[in-house]
DNA sequence: TTGACACCACTCCATCTGTAGTACTACGTT
DNA sequence: AACGTAGTACTACAGATGGAGTGGTGTCAA
């Protein structure tokens, strides 16, 4: 088994976009080998089997997902009213469609693990702290809502963003941009 | 190519199965026979293609999706407030749920539209209806809230099915329950 | 010089497709 | 009632693909 972190790495993210690209089902090694651009065998070399890979996409994907500091710090400027939190979510919804690569390779990743219950307890763990984050997140940045709020956003969010990738056609931009208005407005508690 | 419609739809339905077990790549017509139980090849006297296969597939289920009439009596029956609207939900929840091997089966289809523009035409049209129907059904109901109210339930009910089928240990089935609840108070405007 | 790794080549194996060929069944004809 | 025919179920095989794993060689650095 070979030790290279930096290839090893650039394993694993061309997994991720095999996933999008190819589905769980598409991603061999010699998928894999072909979207990383190095020689045929390689991906076999750094990998035990295709699980493991599978896993350790499951988790990278999500360090990927993150936001960046600076958005982060973002959270804290322009406002505590609602006008501020919707604006915040169109940047959020903008972030994660722009790494669409990360997010159907995720969309795939969750139906692979009703089939792996071990990929299924990785990808469980990371959305879990996800969630958390985001409550704590939203909790520490003194925006209106409550816990509740955050993860029915949470929930319409994540279907619109998935509509707009699989269906292009099924909302127009700017219907997906209203629809986002009237989740804060409505999800917000009275 | 074959015509006995019975054996058709067998065929159909156990591609929907194997879509739900195997992922969109696993759906070969080897797949569907086993499936199905008939003999090695039959699948391939009765579809063309992969693709021929994969697209009827896509019409059946929403065929099976859909509420049968008893269900759709029920929208009448008892009363127009927000606990009727929200019990209807909950049994709109159960109902996806109980065939979960559909809802699966549906979301593997619109990952691999992601690849086949053909596919993806098909399962945009069906869920374009879809969504109509939800509306003209609602207001049709007297129920409270507006097309907005019903579109952005949708989204958020859809993640949830998604997260309770996919990831069963991220939300418990009492949160879940709440989730629901919640959704339709808020989402009902003012 | 030695060890780790990149790269390449080759073999084995699983699986899928398409189709040819045979057997069965139902139905209509005479 | 016997027979012929059409459509289908079922079986088996040929051809092709593609992936896994592994051994070997060259290269570079300690």
């Amino acid at each position: 088994m070979r030790k290279n972190p930096e290839r090893r790495q650039a394993l694993v993210d061309a997994a991720i976009e095999v996933l999008a690209k190819e589905g769980a089902r598409g991603l061999t090694f010699r998928a894999v080998d072909a979207a990383a651009e190095v020689p045929t065998g390689t991906a076999s070399n750094y990998f035990s089997s295709r699980d493991d890979l599978l896993t350790q996409a499951g988790g990278r994907i999500y360090e990927r997902l993150l936001p960046d500091d600076e958005t982060m710090a973002q959270l804290d400027v322009g406002g505590q009213d609602r006008a501020h939190f919707a604006r915040l979510m169109h940047e959020l919804v903008d972030r994660i469609m722009a790494f669409n690569t990360g997010f159907l390779a995720l969309l795939e990743l969750r139906l692979e693990s009703t089939r792996r219950p071990e990929l299924r307890e990785v990808v469980t763990k990371r959305i879990r702290a996800d969630v958390d984050q985001n409550i704590a997140n939203h909790a520490a940045s003194g925006l209106p809502g409550d816990s509740t709020t955050v993860v029915t956003l949470m929930l319409a969010l994540n279907w619109l963003i998935m509509e707009r990738l699989t269906l292009p056609g099924l909302f127009s931009e700017q219907e997906a941009h209203e629809l986002v208005d009237v989740l804060v407005e409505r999800l917000i508690a009275r």
